[in-house]
RNA sequence: GUGGGUGUAGCUCAAUUGGUUAGAGCACUGGGUUGUGGUCCCAGAGGUUGCCGGUUCAAGCCCGGUCACUCACCCCA
């Protein structure tokens, strides 16, 4: 053994040294040493890994990732969101238009590419814009307003990853068209915040109004003019936004302009009559469902679709700075025209599953809590050909009845099934060997307290259904 | 896109001032006689030290580049 290991090393140095001359004596050596790394260095065979900014889902986080899913579908059904889901690809303009050229999501984020056939093609960069083109495709104006929809599913930026940011990453989110009523508003932030209460997690609302598209020209005018007057206190990057985007000022964390900030004009005294009582209807609401909110003037959203009323979840426990939006939503009035339909009020929301689940195994990790989810609890462990034929046809009777049952037949020795058993922390181990086969029994173990019972095979349903069912009690 | 930190086994980490064949724990596989898990004992497998190049008799360690991860900014979910 030692030996090889000395043999590979000055292999692995050759190949390295001639790996282009080499060719065919590489291979030879290779093979001659029977070390598979090495083969495989000498004949080029690379390994791929995943792209920058792409997870895999893993197994371990199966139950998360359920959860959640089962928790959107079963809040949105509930309150008469229907399921749509829109492709991944469409044309890039769809994307542009209505996001808006000069935001970054468009500029900088977008995956795009031409088609085979020379079409320029937008991966999704979130899925707003796809439910109002499909509203307008299906002549959806046509059915009882307003059309609820919720969707669920993978979104790409290609931005810089960092914690909770990544290149493909999931949104779940519910989308409202053709009702301009601020009870919808409202609703649509309790759907949001009782999905996060569902899954355990607290947050908070930021609420804010940015009024129509005259509000806030008349309102940036107002604060670059005021700004400007205090340019020199403020820091090196708000300079910079004065000039690309005014309204990102409100946002800077930097101490030097949090004075300067406090005494900004704030938006909400600049909205028209009508945005004002609009955004008063729903606060009237939320006050109503008992929903906390922080107002927060300074909230504005970075697609220049909304209008009216905008808001984000956020988690209340965490660092600051970090990724604490989980959510976030607002009123886009202008959305459906821009994409070439009737002038359609709309209101929705997207939340991030990954930023959620992050939240999610934090909590269970700090609560030393295990996620249990209806797991199988049953090991079934065979002994002999015999009982590993009979095996088959047991397990698919229990399947059909029901019960989950976890095993290796492939495994041999009754020590290794029980071995998987217990890593699989089941509660109960059936055992069939040779004997009742014969006898046309099963052994049904109690994993914790090692006691055994032989029940005849055709009452195990009955035996196993009383147990699981204790359980539950 | 800008800046900081980090790259050694599947995971968490070791490896004296550069010096023989890069170690350990966990996890994994097999065994501790014939049909029973958790503990224990033994054994095994698993590394082009991220990659490329340079300095050197000698590089996991030093230098340059590159890639990836990570944190912050920008922006957003």
């Amino acid at each position: 053994m030692k030996k090889n290991k000395i043999n590979k090393k000055k292999i692995v140095k050759q190949l390295k040294k001639n790996k282009i001359i080499l060719k065919e004596p590489a291979e030879k050596v290779a093979s001659e040493s029977g070390d598979e790394s090495v083969a495989k260095l000498a004949k080029g065979v690379k390994t791929f890994s995943l792209l920058r900014g792409m997870r895999d889902i893993l197994p371990k986080e199966e139950l998360y990732w359920k959860k959640v899913y089962r928790t959107a579908e079963e809040i949105s059904t509930a309150y008469n969101f229907g399921y749509l889901e829109t492709p991944i690809l469409e044309d890039a303009g769809l994307f542009i238009r209505s996001l808006g050229r000069g935001t970054d999501v468009v500029d900088k984020e977008m995956y795009t590419f031409e088609d085979r056939d020379g079409t320029k093609v937008g991966m999704r960069p979130e899925a707003t814009v796809s439910a109002a083109r499909s509203y307008v495709n299906h002549g959806m104006h046509t059915v009882p307003q307003p059309v609820k929809f919720w969707y669920y599913g993978p979104m790409f930026r290609h931005d810089k990853p960092q914690a909770g940011r990544y290149r493909e990453f999931h949104q779940f989110g519910c989308e409202t068209f053709g009702g301009h009523e601020a009870v919808l508003d409202a609703e649509l932030i309790v759907v949001g915040y009782n999905f996060f209460r569902d899954l355990g997690i607290n947050v908070g609302v930021h609420i804010n109004s940015i009024g129509t598209t005259e509000d806030r020209q008349r309102y940036v005018v107002e604060l670059v003019g005021y700004l400007r007057s205090k340019r020199s206190y403020l820091c090196e990057d708000c300079k910079k936004r004065l000039v690309k985007n005014p309204l990102r000022v409100l946002d800077c964390k930097e101490e030097q302009c949090q004075p300067i900030l406090d005494e900004a004009p704030q938006i909400i005294d600049w909205l028209s009559d009508q945005s004002r009582a609009y955004f008063m209807k729903v606060l009237e609401y939320l006050d109503e469902l008992d929903i906390p909110y922080v107002l927060k003037p300074t909230l504005v959203r970075g697609l220049d679709y909304y209008t009216d009323t905008v808001f984000e979840f956020y988690k209340e426990e965490g660092e600051e700075g970090a990724q604490s939006a989980l959510g976030g939503g607002g009123r886009y009035d202008l959305l459906v025209e821009q994409v070439g339909g009737l002038p359609t009020p709309g209101c929705g929301f997207a939340i991030g599953v990954e930023r959620t689940i992050s939240v999610m195994r934090k909590q269970t990790e700090e609560k030393g809590l295990i996620m249990d989810d209806g797991r199988t609890k049953i090991f079934f462990a065979q002994l002999g050909e015999q009982a590993r034929r009979k095996s088959l046809l047991l397990i698919e009777n229990l399947r059909r009845e029901g019960i989950k049952v976890y095993h290796n037949l492939g495994k041999a020795s009754l020590k290794g099934q029980m071995e998987l058993a217990d890593k699989n922390k089941v509660l109960y181990t059936l055992i069939l060997g040779q004997k009742e086969v014969q006898d046309g029994t099963i052994i049904i173990r109690d994993m914790e307290s090692g006691i055994q019972e032989i029940v005849d095979q055709k009452k195990l349903k009955q035996q196993l259904d009383k147990k699981l069912l204790n359980l539950t009690k």
